[in-house]
DNA sequence: CTGAAAGCGCTTACAG
DNA sequence: CTGAAAGCGCTTACAG
């Protein structure tokens, strides 16, 4: 079964194949009718453009690379909205998505074979174990590329990601402002730069207040893990603090979701006898009992703005920054309450 | 930047590009000397074919389309599985994946573009709302796909999926077991080939141990919502039932943390009063109180099982049966207790 | 066993 | 504004 191709097009309409391919890319040199009449065949010869065909001749695969350190990283409400917006913004710029996984593969290869082998013209890196040093190479193999979610320095080193200091602020602003002075934090592990910069954001908020910072109120916990290290990090926060803290703020909802479980366990009331705000606003959250009060990550604007980016570096457009910071929002719900009325009561 | 092609081998080497093509290929035909002489210059000058020029010229790009409705069909951890094992397939076989969904583009449009712009050689159809009728245009456009996670009657419809009515089966035949006679069912919609498998499995269990299917004891939900739904249609289930059903099963997990809320809130004890059984094992299902009965899908052999099916089908090689259904096991946890000590005496 | 040649279906200087 | 030609980097009959 033959498909239609230049050639068909360009003898029907008695041009050669050049006009025809200029035409259909919509080049302003060729004459408006001889397009009009071109558009028509192609349409009526239902001609699609040789996908293969065009990346060898053109030398631009129109191909962007999604690498992921495995498929679980998708896990979750927030990387499947962040794949929405770098779908969205592929869709709009005629871009393919080619899904990798860093899997029993080394690094290295899976650049060479995906940039050399020429299937792709640059990559959006989501992965939280990137890590520092395969960025170089990347940048001396000049491979576009941008890495979602996560922040680097360097300025060949292109970044979008949440503005978690901002959105840890936001959270710990927000209990104290509800009259909690000392607020425990089960924190995701501290290799994750997102984790640290929700620690910094913690700190920055007590600081404006005037707040101490205790770091016996700071318990190491889990991303991936989150139920049962929350469920762990909460027994630990209950123990040997005093006072005791009146507020718990979980670097994730599902973290959150386990300090639920060990409050419920000791029967401590939430939010009556401790406030709770989680991180990401996942879809679960608000049919948690009660309803979770968490900071929303906008991660289809992540996801968007990231391909939006490296597409533009593709099309060598100008980027204003490289480093792209989307701010959070604070979403209210039942699990801090409202003003304290007590809050050094409980010990 | 130049990269190495076979050119630069052949130059290297002293033989015609040809040779060095049919060495690459591992090409039978030459000599075994040679051959090793050009790998190794190819490894020396780090040589990675083009994908686009070898597409072009052999006419297959070697890469497998993986369609969805949207990548929230990606959510929980059923299908994160099958795209593993999906990528395990492709990475074996030297394949890429690329992704598409069809959320605001017309269906016909996609394949269209996407086989006849030949950037695949082959589609996996993941998608819940795949309807019969789009199924003959793939099959006259000699399109090579294999439906995931569903099945569809016809000679030349390839499918992978798991065996509803098997799982459906072990879950209430496990129910019976345990005494219970009367016992309710949160399906999915019913327009979803998974729930009628579930139902038919359902019924099939009940008829092999002369137990009557009393229609009432039905209820549709929803896989989607499947927290309201399953909340919403235990109510259901709780009124009106004359004697009232003495277990539950729900379609999928979540459906199950639906029930588990509704119980709780009418102080329904689970196991004691009330058996829960679900249908996927998801992650959270052993962290639910109490930790979850269910049935449990092998969804990475399906995603691997419906590549692997592609992958011959590309290959021309035989593919046994172009109906493949993957048992279900059944997980026991704490939902459905032990044997029933008086089954009927709750109304 | 190897080489020379044609061809895959486009794009893009170069002329005119 | 359009055409003729070269070329993108491979594969694959066809000869020898």
């Amino acid at each position: 079964m033959k498909l239609t191709s230049l050639k068909d097009i360009a003898e029907k309409a008695n041009v050669d194949i050049s006009t025809v391919s200029r035409a259909l890319a919509n080049s302003p040199v060729v004459k408006e009718e001889t397009k009009q009449r071109i558009f028509a065949m192609a349409k009526e010869l239902g001609y699609y453009p040789h996908a293969s065909a065009r990346a060898l001749a053109s030398r631009r695969s129109h191909t962007v690379g999604l690498i992921l350190p495995d498929m679980k990283a998708l896990q979750g409400p927030f990387y499947i909205e962040v794949l929405r917006g770098i779908e969205q913004k592929t869709n709009e710029s005629d871009y393919s998505l080619l899904l990798t996984t860093m899997a029993n593969k080394d690094k290295e290869s899976i650049y060479l074979s995906l940039i050399n082998g020429r299937r792709m013209d640059g990559v959006l890196l989501i992965s939280e174990n990137i890590t520092i040093e395969e960025l170089p190479f990347l940048v001396k193999e000049n491979i576009n590329f941008v890495v979602v979610n996560r922040f680097f320095k360097g300025p060949h080193i292109n970044c979008v990601a949440s503005d978690n200091i901002q959105g840890a602020k936001l959270a710990t602003a927000h209990l104290i402002s509800l009259g909690h002075k000392r607020i425990g934090f089960v924190t995701g592990q501290k290799s994750f730069s997102a984790s640290c910069e929700r620690i910094e954001g913690y700190k920055q908020a007590l600081g404006e207040r005037n707040l101490p910072f205790d770091e016996s109120l700071l318990v190491e916990g889990s991303f991936q893990n989150g139920i049962s290290s929350g469920y762990k990090c909460t027994l630990e926060l209950l123990l040997n603090r005093s006072p005791r803290p009146t507020a718990i703020f979980a670097a994730n909802d599902e973290i959150a979701v386990g300090v639920f479980q060990a409050l419920r366990d000791k029967n401590i009331k939430i939010p009556q006898e401790m406030a709770v705000v989680g991180f990401d606003d996942a879809q679960f959250a608000a049919y948690l009992t009660p309803p979770l009060t968490t900071i929303k990550q906008y991660s289809y604007e992540i996801g968007f703005g990231a391909c939006e980016m490296l597409i533009k570096l593709l099309n060598k457009e100008p980027v204003g920054t490289h480093k792209i910071k989307i701010p959070t929002k604070l979403v209210i719900r039942d699990s801090c309450g409202s003003k304290l009325k007590n809050p050094h009561s409980s010990k």
